[in-house]
This record gives C-alpha cells, sequence and structure tokens, in this order.
DNA sequence: GAAATTATGTCAGCGATATTGACATAGTTT
DNA sequence: AAACTATGTCAATATCGCTGACATAATTTC
C-alpha cells in the first residue's frame, strides 16, 4: 500500500528526522553552532562600521603578516574585486599596511598595525571564550576528536599553508 | 626593553598564534569546516538558481511542516521582507506549499512537497556524507564528545521549538 | 459590536558582499 | 622587445539581508 504517483502537490506532513541515515540532527546543530559562533564579533563589528569580509581579511593578515594580496584572495576564495573595498577600508582606518615586496616589488605584503591586532584580538575574544566554555569538562581525548573531526571536515589540507594558486588573467 | 609606545603605524610581523590563551587555530578551523560543509550544497543549489537562503527555508520546513510564517522567522531570526522573496519562489517552483491554519485562519501553516522533500534530501546528502567521512574511526564516546561540543557552542536552547516571539509591529 | 491587536503580504529603497568583464600600470621573465 | 604576472580600478549585476510604511483579513478585547 504506497501512496500513489498521482499525489503530486500534496503536503508532506512528516517531519523529516532520519533518511538514509541522514543525521539532520546533526546537520542542523552544525548551523546552529557557526550561526552563535559568528554572531559574537558580528556585534563587536558593527561598532566599527565593518561587517563580516573585514574580520575575515583582519583574521589572515594577522594569522600570516607579510601574506601578499594573491596569497590572501587564495585563502577567502574570493575575487580581487570583492577584496579591494574590503582591503581599502581596513587600509584608509589605519588596521592593516601595504609595504612593496622586498624580491618581488610587484607584490604588497599585507601587515597589520598595533590597531589591527588589537582589533583581530578583540574580535576573537569571545569566540575563544565561546570555545572554551564549549570545551569545559571534556577530556584530553575528546578535545582531540573534536579537533580531528574539524580538520576532517575541511575538503583539502589548504588550511595553514596558502599555495598561491594564481589569479586568472582577464583576458 | 618593552616596544616603545610611539611606534605607531609600524607593520607587526609577528604572527598570530596563542596570545592570552586564544586558540587562534581552533577558530580558523571552525571557519574552514563551515565554508565546505555549505560548499556542498552550495553546487546543487546553483543548478536550481537558489541560494543558502533557500536551501534554510526549506530545510526547516521539511524538519517541520506546518510551521507558520511567524515560527520560521523566529527560527531564521531574519525579517518577514527578507523572507518573502525567497518563499515565494520556493513556492511558485513547486517546492514549498501554503495552507491557511485551521484553527487561526491568519496563519499559513507551511509544508513541503514531495519535490520539495526530494531536494531537501538531496542537499542534505552531501552534508552527511562529509559528516559521516569526519566521523569516521570515532569511539561512541567520541562522537557524543562532538555532538556535546557542537551543543554548547549554541546559545539558548531555541533550537527544537521555536517559541513564537513576536515579530515587531511597524507603526 | 466597535476597537485593538495579530499574522501575513507587499511596495519601495538601501547596504553589504559577492560576482563577471574589461582595462591600466608597473615590474618580472623569456 | 614581448609576454606574462601582481595588483588596482571602473562598471554592471546578483543575492540576501535591512528599515519604513501601508494593506488586508482574522482574532481578541473591551
Amino acid at each position: 500500500m504506497k501512496p500513489l504517483a498521482s499525489k503530486i502537490d500534496e503536503p508532506v506532513r512528516s517531519p523529516l528526522t532520519r533518511h538514509e541515515g541522514i543525521d539532520f540532527d546533526l546537520i542542523e546543530l552544525i548551523y546552529f553552532a557557526y550561526r552563535d559562533f559568528t554572531s559574537d564579533p558580528d556585534v563587536i563589528l558593527t561598532d566599527y562600521e565593518f561587517g563580516r569580509a573585514h574580520h575575515r581579511v583582519l583574521h589572515f593578515v594577522n594569522r600570516k603578516p607579510g601574506l601578499t594580496v594573491a596569497e590572501l584572495l587564495d585563502v577567502l576564495r574570493i575575487t580581487k574585486q570583492s577584496l579591494s573595498r574590503v582591503l581599502k577600508q581596513l587600509i584608509d582606518s589605519g588596521h592593516i599596511l601595504q609595504i612593496q615586496g622586498t624580491t618581488d616589488r610587484r607584490q604588497r605584503e599585507l601587515y597589520p598595525t598595533q590597531k589591527g591586532r588589537n582589533l583581530a584580538l578583540e574580535l576573537a575574544r569571545p569566540q575563544s571564550r565561546r570555545i572554551r566554555t564549549a570545551l569545559t569538562g571534556m577530556t584530553t581525548e575528546e578535545r582531540a576528536a573534536i579537533e580531528r573531526f574539524l580538520g576532517a571536515m575541511v575538503t583539502d589540507g589548504q588550511q595553514q599553508a596558502p599555495k598561491a594558486v594564481p589569479q586568472m588573467h582577464e583576458d
């Protein structure tokens, strides 16, 4: 007694829980966890009239000072046009400095100023606090499992060392 | 011999690793994990000319068929104006149905069609696969720890049962 | 039953962040 | 000298969020 194929445009009334072994609870949990994880810095950013894009740029420039523009584009996986406005604002506000590359003078190495370093720390503090709270009571093994899980969720091994994949030339 | 306060606008050259006990590696890992987690459905969505917003609506309507518009707004934490365009497209494309509420006829209960249910499953499949792969080799305890961690990253207990906090009236 | 409130929808405009395409300039490599 | 590379910029467009204002129908309150 399967439902007939004619039942098109009938409302489906069964809640989606488990189907084909798909864990919807976990999928949803990841969504909520990330939403709240990013909400902390978002509040601070509005005071500076910055958005999430500024946060990402600031984070990576602080993580690896001297990063070139091409490397940054590669980590963020956005276009140079998208980066330009955000980067310009961070430079104008004195959070990031551009210094001409020494070996290749076409390159612009990006460095945080002390102001930029301070803001990066200010943004990371509530996120770190949230993580620390979430990890309370966990054993070393459990913490290691969480890190392994997160690492395995990432597609490739590009995280740490951007490989300077060249930007396409527009001709 | 601390650096002098006069060193304003000097580039900060030290990479940001650990500072005040802030785990930047973990913060970054969460960013990459989520970015790649959402990239799977994003690829599928472009085929339907839908975006991430459609995905979220489709997900929650499938999770809890019969959800009212106000409940959906509460879960998503967006305004009705933001929802309207996306919801209209999902209705026009035959993925979601609106049915007048039985007790309160002002309410519109949202249900997926079979087509909408299928798309929700199609979008969840690669995400579930990624999670399953990332969990391979984990013990039951380790998996439980990961779930506890993610749950603890969420701010309140609003996840499952939306509390129908009323939308502000615009007068 | 009239008045207030609620649930939803809609129009108009705006802002942030992303995109593609095209072109310019300076510096490096061949 | 020619080709290529790193970066910057102008212009147009798309998505997804926002605020404000108003409309309609249904429900609740007085």
